[in-house]
DNA sequence: AACTGCTTCTGAACCGTTACGGTTCCAGAC
DNA sequence: GTCTGGAACCGTAACGGTTCAGAAGCAGTT
């Protein structure tokens, strides 16, 4: 097996029917629609183009004329091994993935990281659809996208009118977790969360930074936590958030101890992530808490590690949640739909998977009677 | 944030030039080489395309004149599930688009699934070059790919004429391995290894089957050990290999258990891939074989997992050899040869690693006065 | 006055294909 | 002998750009 010989200038479909004698249509439905020509013209056909060295039609020519490209654009603004690395978005890409195979089409992964100002691979990208995954409301290439005269759908955030849009109900599930926490006895918190803008800040999150969060998942889950903790007095402003740039085990370890160091006093960590919620339990068995006995830990996601930890959590269908984007955007259901501009949105069950890692403060009073 | 409203026709080039009286060159100019124009006309022209709601040059047509559809393709004839599941797969792929990323090209995973016959996929990617994955040398999407009039780079399988290779040296690495279990004198072994041909065959493969495997890089490995291990005098028909269509831990338990059933006598399984040799660790301990007391075993990558359970194995850099690939595709080194077809091959280093699971059987003799 | 050089813009030739709406031909029906 | 209908094939017009050689205009030089 070896390639064929590359002849002076590449064969085209012209080229070939010119040598056949025949129209470029006939050419062109020889390889598209054999039923519209004769067996025994079809076998010149292709006989010829093997003799030319004709690869068969050009798949840019063909897109362009048919309005086609037969692949879906995956933004992501983050370095391509985060996706690789990160159960979650490995489980996403995974769904997204399994979806276009279903189809038939192909996925084309963006070059769109942290580091890569350039929207033009935005622009370039000959795609028929993007999805945008888990993207900061303020993202250029996201504004780029959504230029493009393409269907779009947005997993988790940020939340856009008359984009189409699937993820889980964060306030709900994040509600579900605080409801546990508090019922469990739990008035004094700590929090950590992931990155909420594209600014690094690790360490302390302030009011304004938790509102400004261009990371709209983060934010819904602070606010659902606000809310419940403030409806039993207590008052969010005290509350410690330690922010994570990076999503690691290990940054949930540092954070972990950054918040404990400056709040001993709390009794429960309630991570936005199953990682950092991962790393705070590596931090408090470093310190020789134990848990659930002298800290409780929460995390959210429910990914396998997680369970594997024993973590009480939320968990959400990842590879559902990238499986049900990719089908959004690639079966045209949107069609039936009478309204042009409507958009859907498809919200993803999620589960309070309570483990061992939450249980009562040791003793409910403590704080009351402090120091 | 909201979608711009979409015109009854999409504006074009053409009809955005018209607008302004200006013709399609300054338009593209506009875009593409600002310093063309006066800043005040591209002004114009950018604020009236806003207007118009026109999104910017059209890529599938741009990408028809410049020849360039900034995107490689990735052929990889394997549920793309498993590509996101398997150490190895998923280092490579991170590899690929490592360098992708390096470069601004976006990276399509191409649908080509062992149950997609359709190599329609492979014709109509609209991409500048193509990668391909551990993919057995009958392929027929394979064959697709290298009709192709673009670059293309395999990574292990199978070797083509012509075609730039990256991979490690699959022989000497494997020789190395055999030596070593050589050295430590065992003389009884077993073979697990994964797939050699498309038709699912669990259980015993053949010498026949062994010669014909489409997987070259499998074939490569066993003839290594035949022929080290011929060179001392075990004769390589007498050695049990069992095959496993499925590359998973539990698939290296199935495996071990089959040929420990049938063949007591072995001490030492050699493994042609780490997974199979967690599979055979985990099976040699429900056995309650003391490895290595009882029984050596051998994998083969390195990949996290393995060195975890202190496996001894063979060490690939499996995302250099990703990024590699990437790198010979993406950067045209190809245009200093003087020679238009002469080809590249990178071959990767490789590195035994003598980890817990091997040592001397337990009595050398034992097979000389066998039952 | 002719020449040079620079900036800014234009015209026309492609890039390779498929959609559309035909025309031609011929066997069989009437 | 005309009509009908289907199979086979064709010509034209897009599809939406990029690119290159040059034209036009204008300032400065000799």
């Amino acid at each position: 097996m070896s390639r064929p010989i590359r002849t002076r200038r590449q064969a085209t479909l012209a080229s070939l029917a010119a040598e056949l004698g025949v129209s470029r249509t006939t050419v062109s439905n020889a390889y598209n629609r054999p039923d519209q020509l004769s067996p025994e013209l079809r076998r010149r056909v292709l006989e010829t183009a093997r003799q030319l060295g004709y690869p068969g039609p050009d798949p840019v020519a063909r897109s362009l004329r048919t309005r086609k490209a037969g692949a879906v654009g995956l933004l992501l603004t983050e370095n391509l091994s985060y996706a690789f690395r990160d159960p979650v978005a490995l489980g996403v890409l995974e769904g997204i993935a399994l979806a276009c195979e279903d189809s038939g089409t192909g996925l084309q992964l963006l070059p769109a990281g942290p580091g890569n100002e350039d929207v033009s691979t935005v622009h370039k990208a000959g795609v028929d659809g993007f999805i945008v995954y888990s993207v900061p409301d303020d993202d250029p290439h996201l504004s780029g996208v959504l230029q493009r005269p393409v269907p779009t759908v947005i997993i988790d955030q940020p939340l856009i009118d008359g984009v189409d849009r699937v993820g889980p109900d964060d306030a709900a599930a994040m509600t579900a977790m605080a409801n546990h926490v508090v019922e469990l006895g739990h008035r004094s918190i700590g929090i950590l969360c992931m990155r909420l803008s594209q600014d690094r800040n690790d360490g302390p999150a302030s009011m304004l930074r938790q509102h400004q969060a261009h990371y709209h998942t983060q934010r819904t889950r602070l606010d659902a936590l606000a809310t419940t903790f403030g409806n039993v007095g207590v008052e969010w402003s005290t509350v410690p958030v330690i922010e994570r740039f990076d999503h690691t085990v290990a940054d949930g370890a540092t954070a972990a101890a950054e918040l404990l160091d400056a709040n001993p006093e709390v009794t429960a960590l309630i991570c936005t992530s199953d990682i950092l919620a991962l790393g705070a339990l590596e931090e408090a068995h470093r310190r020789g808490l134990r848990v659930p006995a002298d800290l409780t830990i929460t995390g959210f996601d429910g990914i396998a590690d997680a369970q594997r930890a024993g973590l009480t959590t939320v968990h959400q269908p990842v590879q559902d949640k990238g499986h049900a984007a990719g089908s959004l955007l690639l079966n045209p259901i949107r069609k039936t739909s009478t309204v042009p501009g409507s958009t859907q949105v498809i919200t993803l069950d999620t589960e309070l998977k309570i483990g061992t890692t939450s249980a009562q403060p040791r003793t409910t009073e403590q704080h009351w009677f402090g120091p």
